[in-house]
DNA sequence: TCCGAGCCACTTTTT
DNA sequence: GTGGCTCGGA
């Protein structure tokens, strides 16, 4: 995108703001200098990664380097490039206005797509998929292909052609993998029509934005000749969390001058599940021969005790490049580490901590509970309502994910495009027009059969005799009523035309009609109307809604922070609780189970990210008890509560919890600590008639004790008849190491690590 | 077309 | 334990 030259001259940059260099540390300032040439900054967390990332493009501009759209900077999230955008202002003023290549892999990537999409067989007014769209696009798919997608669900599906996206690989590149084994080896077949039907209704998913880029500027060399005239300096935000085809676009699109700076932390790397590599930025010196390397290791957020205790944690990886965080901020609490008897019993120890900081001068939002799955947040949230504490569980549901907001923006997108399709089949019978499905059938059918939109084929239909008379008049009525929707978008705002529209369809009669929830429902359309004020048309609103599919809404009041461990990196608390850290939950069984020990050192960096989000304290709790489906299982502490070093950690007095001893060959030390037994006789791996839990269970569901997890090897057989907590009774039918293969009689065969079953 | 019973699955999640 | 989805009957 040009620009026009910005208000501040960029030559009096330098002379306006002497003082980028203020304040840095001698790292940080060798990052922000090291211009040329590729470097790699090693940004552990909190020391200044994104201060360094932004005073570097300052630099840049200042020392007229490059044009304001001549930086690419990218970053995997919108608020990250928001932030980034803001921060650069504020050092540079105006001239940042122009930084019209700095945003998401995603936005950029859409950017250059739509300015060369007729060279990658779309057009340029492609509509962008969103998980929904997809999964319903799959569904349609499979269920043609006769495909029992109750077993091979469309969402699992999904899954694997996005992988194969993460991966870079197009449907005649896949290799025999489990995806490709879907539904009895069509995977690859089902990824190619997927991709062949997308090209037909002129549409992208996530993934094919990377993808399309990667056919695009390797086919097209004076396109990818352009853009690197363009790029003369590329930055990349969080370069740990990029996947394989994000990977190959930043290295097409690094020019000769290599003038690529990728800032990243490989101990943060937490998304492996969804396609990050790791190994790019382990490897990112084979890759740039010469490339700098630039450690920051100067903490400025965290305690010393704190520091410390992660580093510790976090030195059981055998995976990582290495760096050691110091801090200036001696002393400080220790990390404390406290045993509980069950999920309430922690619960209510947490809640009663928050009301403590709290009265001691704290406010409610200097404190945050971070949670390695959201199943675990209720138990919070129950105590939390009975005790009164403000809180906000951050993340979960998105907005532009309700259906409702959903179904205002098919409206919309049909009303913007006539052959969005799948805009036009989510709404079609939506407020019931007493279109059924069986006519939709048809409609589509018909469409597929002329090659064209179903629009089209709707209004070629209605002249015909084909379809019933009820199904004909609400036709006949929805046409006219889009037709003059259309008009009215020329003339009216975009909030003003979606209000028109779902009243006049009577969508806020339907809504109103739920006393429920109908009133939120209205409530939230009525926000989208709200945040569509800021676009100049439809189509500005449109492509921001696909790409940013997040709205900033201010929480307000302050409260207790409630979130996952995932959505908690990039932020920092005064005050931090850890609670859950048991085995199978944290490191969670089933990660390992998929991923061995990669998996594990991904748990335990996620460990890392939790307690380096703590400034003054961290607070690490595991209970003995859970509830976890319905279920009491006994649980054990977790592993990395056993590898924080003693020195940095308390283990809090006045515990209910007696240890199950012995989950690992060497004795916990947990057993030994601090701990002050409730409860006479232990409780033993297999026997737990010492503790009274019939308080806790429901009399109608039979007590079973998971087996914990033992190192040892029990020696199975294959054939042999085991049990597993779970899935029931089954046959081992393949063995590696500790990983076994059982066919179970309920649920077929699945992967299990041997401590989970036992001889049948 | 709507509602209730039964069945299943159930980690993390941006764009 | 629970929510989401499907299927079958009214």
């Amino acid at each position: 995108m040009e620009t026009s030259p910005p208000a501040t001259r960029i030559s009096d940059l330098a002379a306006a703001r002497p003082d980028f260099f203020r304040g840095l540390n001698p790292e940080q300032e060798a990052a922000v200098r090291a211009t040329q040439g590729p470097v790699l900054v090693l940004a552990g967390a909190g020391t200044g990664k994104t201060r360094v990332l932004t005073t570097r493009i300052a630099h840049i501009l200042a020392q007229g380097l490059a044009r304001p759209w001549e930086i690419l900077c990218v970053t995997f999230t919108n608020k990250a490039a928001r932030e980034m955008r803001e921060r650069t202002v504020a050092l540079v003023g105006a001239a940042a206005e122009g930084l019209s290549n700095l945003g998401t892999f995603h936005s950029i990537a859409a950017q250059i797509l739509r300015r060369n999409a007729e060279l990658v067989g779309l057009k340029s007014s492609f509509t962008i998929l969103d998980d929904d769209d997809q999964t319903r696009l799959i569904k349609a798919i499979l269920e043609a292909e006769n495909v029992d997608t109750k077993k091979w669900t469309p969402k699992s599906f999904a899954w694997h052609i996005d992988q194969w996206k993460n991966k870079g690989l197009t449907p005649d590149r896949v290799k025999n993998d489990e995806g490709a084994a879907f539904a009895g080896g069509r995977g690859v077949k089902f990824y190619q029509m997927y991709q062949d039907r997308l090209r037909i209704l002129n549409a992208c998913d996530f993934g094919d934005l990377l993808l399309h880029n990667l056919e695009l500027l390797t086919k097209h060399p004076d396109v990818l000749e352009r853009y690197h005239q363009r790029f003369r300096y590329v930055l990349v935000d969080e370069y740990q969390d990029t996947n394989v085809a994000q990977y190959l676009w930043l290295r097409l699109l690094t020019n000769a001058d290599r003038n690529l700076c990728c800032v990243g932390d490989d101990d943060q790397s937490i998304y492996g599940w969804r396609g990050a590599e790791v190994d790019n930025i382990l490897k990112f010196e084979r890759d740039y021969p010469g490339a700098k390397v630039i450690r920051l290791e100067r903490n400025y957020r965290s305690t010393q005790h704190i520091l410390a205790a992660a580093s510790g944690l976090i030195k059981a990886n055998a995976a990582r490049l290495g760096k050691t965080l110091f801090t200036e901020q001696a002393g400080g609490d220790m990390v404390r580490v406290q045993g509980l008897w069950d999920g309430a019993a922690e619960a209510q120890f947490v809640a009663e901590d928050i009301e403590r900081q709290k009265k001691a001068g704290r406010k409610w939002s200097d404190m945050a509970i971070l949670v390695r799955a959201s199943f675990q947040m209720r138990a919070f949230e129950e105590r939390f309502v009975m005790l009164q504490i403000p809180y906000t569980v951050v993340g979960g549901p998105r907005f532009f994910e309700r259906a409702e907001i959903r179904d205002a923006l098919a409206y919309l997108r049909l009303i913007q495009s006539e052959d969005d399709d799948l805009a036009f089949e989510r709404i079609i019978n939506v407020p019931k027009r007493g279109i059924g499905d069986a006519t939709v059938q048809k409609l589509l059918q018909s469409a597929r059969l002329a090659g064209v939109s179903v629009m089209t084929a709707v209004r070629d239909l209605i002249e015909t005799d084909e379809l019933p008379g009820r199904a004909k008049t609400p036709l006949i009525g929805f046409l006219r009523d889009y037709d003059r929707w259309r008009e009215q978008a020329k003339q009216v705002a975009a909030d003003e035309l979606i209000d028109r529209v779902l009243t006049d369809t009577g969508y806020y009669d339907m809504q109103r009609a739920d006393k429920t929830s109908g009133q939120t429902r209205i409530d939230n359309l009525k926000e989208l109307g709200d945040s569509m004020q800021a676009f100049d048309n439809l189509e500005a609103f449109l492509e921001h809604v696909s790409l940013v599919m997040d709205l900033e809404r201010d929480n307000g009041a302050s409260s207790v922070r409630l979130m996952t461990l995932h959505a908690a990196k990039g932020l920092e608390f005064p005050v931090v609780y850890l609670p859950g850290w048991e085995e199978g939950i944290f490191p969670s069984q089933r990660s390992i189970d998929e991923n061995g020990l990669r998996a594990l050192e991904e748990e335990r960096r996620l460990a890392y990210v939790g307690l380096t989000r703590a400034r003054q304290e961290a607070r690490i709790s595991f209970v003995a008890n859970r509830q976890v489906y319905g279920r009491w299982t006994s649980q054990i502490p977790s592993r990395f509560v056993d590898e924080l070093p003693m020195e940095n950690v308390e283990a809090a007095s006045q515990t209910g919890y007696q240890s199950s001893g012995g989950w690992q060959s060497q004795e916990s030390r947990w057993d030994r600590a601090g701990y002050e037994p409730n409860y006479t006789k232990r409780a033993t791996d297999n026997d737990l008639s010492g503790v009274d839990m019939s308080r806790l269970r429901p009399k109608s569901a039979p007590h079973r004790p998971s087996a914990p997890p033992k190192p040892s090897a029990k020696n199975f057989k294959l054939g042999e008849r085991v049990f597993h907590i779970k899935f029931g009774y089954g046959i081992i039918t393949e063995m590696e190491g500790n990983k076994l293969v059982v066919n179970f009689e309920t649920s077929g065969d699945k992967k299990v690590i041997d401590s989970f079953v036992e001889r049948a």
